[in-house]
DNA sequence: TTGAAAGCGCTAACAC
DNA sequence: GTGTTAGCGCTTTCAA
């Protein structure tokens, strides 16, 4: 009952010509006279022909496939990516395999060996934050298969990247708290282990300098990133005998937990918020911060695909690897809600 | 400078022993010598052997890979059930490679043609909703290839599928707001070429009916989704004469979109919501509805996966397609969020 | 303009 | 326990 997919040997033996002649048809391969072309493609057609991608992948040593690994996909921030980098990847007529690293080493390891396996042509990749250190990468390398890295990238000068800037974004953020006249501005920074954490706390720090303030250190506090984490985180601040007025949270998901806690408790007017933007637009339509930093996604992956997609070219075309790496920060942006004034008007 | 990657054969070489033996060695087989199958996997270890999927897909005539076609990946009701989809394949070893329709038949039928050619064991589809005809799968029935419908399913006997029974949800809603008091019930639906859109509004009259109430046409308005459309229609319930107290709304973005417009205008108060849900949990615990129906994408991602699983496994023991088809409703549930009176009140 | 033939890396009868 | 061998479907020299 079940149908076999004809396959060019047997197109070839209906037209009495040979396989490689079907082959060259089937591509519009010029040294094939149109009679033919026509022929081997009316035979084609009639009996279903459907090239298999396994045996052409497997003869062409080339998988026109490649590889995502991303933290998780239920991030909203991954799934802009998502879509940017698989537009592309369509477009060139790539296909995207896909992993979730769920922030861990050793299934990311896991998933670079299954992608090795399936011989991907290249990689992009927002690597695990908790503790990755870059060597599972290193068998790519070996077999000279790009890896474009994106989001969050390791901290190595080797290698192509793109990543957000957000240092200017967040320096305005403060600029413009402090010019409302906040002095004592906290800071609700992430875990420890994320260069995203330091990379907060270094403009944080750069942004207060700037402005002659004093750091305080007990304005400083960190969350695991748990709602558990991020109330606590903020619990702190709240009960601080000289609290901020102020609050810069590691990203949006710590903002909605720090809204609901002061809500509950009535003081939707404590802090104005500056948060960073992983929430699809709409979210902060109904929830706005002082200010969002906002990271483009959608513009880091279609960046880092269209530097895969050169390089796996570029590959194929020659075999030099490219004199320089393609490394890009994007410039970050921040909006401001300054209609915004308490917090249950948020709804709009 | 490019490495190759160590072959079966030249581990053969090495070892002055078989392919078979090779092959066989690294999978285990029981057949060969527990001292050989050492010093097969040393040398394999030793060489960095990584096996080419592609040249076992090609040989075993199986990709050990399933399609995903899903309207869109933004949407987080598709992230949730590609969750539940992949862990259950990773679990089997399975890969999935993944198309957006776009809720567009053509791109739905390249996406078919695309996995066609990488010869993926089975397809899980939501079926795109700018109709879709079920034609461009018939290909797939031809080869015998399993197909599982979930979320949005054709309306065919002979399909195997899961999808969400909000029948039952929808009337306990309904229900509970007439007991509060409610007869002017509003109903915003979608476009009518949606299933989803004929099913609310099948059980719209009927729990009407139920209650001796009668239906007013009026009060049955539509919307294109569009951010637009869904503003015109909850208007039009506004300026009715003998306007509703509550309104039942396709979804949950066109119940956020509802909410805007009435806060804009004061008028939080003036309806109840019932909503069918799609967002994550957080988004309502910030925007309660009176009512919200829960659809579980993941539990039907996990059935729809595993139901999938046991086609393809059975596909692979006989060659016996399964007696009956395999199908399945699962109840949604229906959230009260009962203290909440106001929308402005939302978040909590 | 076409054909013959080798081979991509691996698996699985079948033979010993 | 292990080896021999014949492919899987396609591309691509090389030859005609």
């Amino acid at each position: 009952m079940e149908r076999k997919i004809t396959t060019i040997k047997e197109i070839a033996k209906i037209l009495n010509v040979s396989t490689s002649t079907v082959s060259r048809a089937l591509k519009g391969h010029p040294g094939i006279s149109p009679v033919t072309t026509d022929r081997v493609r009316k035979v084609a057609g009639e009996q279903d022909y459907i090239p298999n991608q396994s045996a052409i992948s497997f003869n062409k040593k080339r998988s026109y496939t490649l590889g995502l690994i991303v933290p998780e996909f239920s991030e909203p921030f991954f799934c802009s990516a998502f879509n940017a980098i698989e537009n592309i990847a369509t477009a060139h007529d790539y296909n995207i395999i896909i992993g979730q690293s769920y922030d861990d080493m050793e299934t990311e390891a896991k998933l670079v060996k299954k992608f090795m396996n399936h011989r991907v042509d290249g990689l992009i990749i927002s690597i695990a934050k908790k503790g990755s250190d870059y060597q599972q990468l290193s068998i790519l390398e070996k077999l000279n298969i790009p890896v474009v890295f994106f989001d969050c990238v390791p901290d190595r000068k080797d290698i192509h990247f793109v990543a957000s800037d957000f240092q200017t974004s967040l320096l305005k953020g403060m600029q413009e708290l402090i010019t409302a006249g906040h002095r004592k501005i906290a800071l609700i920074n992430g875990p420890t282990i994320l260069s995203a954490t330091r990379q907060r706390l270094v403009a944080y720090i750069k942004g207060l300098r700037d402005h002659n303030i004093e750091i305080n250190s007990s304005l400083i506090v960190t969350t695991d990133l748990s709602r558990e984490g991020n109330l606590s985180a903020l619990n702190k601040l709240i009960h601080l005998s000289n609290p901020p007025t102020a609050v810069i949270v590691f990203n949006d998901y710590v903002f909605l937990d720090c809204l609901d806690l002061l809500n509950s408790k009535g003081l939707e007017d404590l802090f104005k918020f500056i948060s960073f933007g992983n929430m699809p637009g709409w979210v902060l339509y109904h929830h706005k911060p002082f200010g969002s930093i906002e990271q483009f996604p959608a513009e880091q992956g279609k960046i880092a695909a269209n530097m895969l997609m050169q390089l796996m070219i570029g590959k194929e075309a020659e075999d030099e690897p490219p004199a320089k790496n393609f490394q890009k920060y994007i410039d970050s942006d921040i909006v401001f809600f300054r209609d915004s004034i308490k917090a249950d008007q948020a709804i709009v």
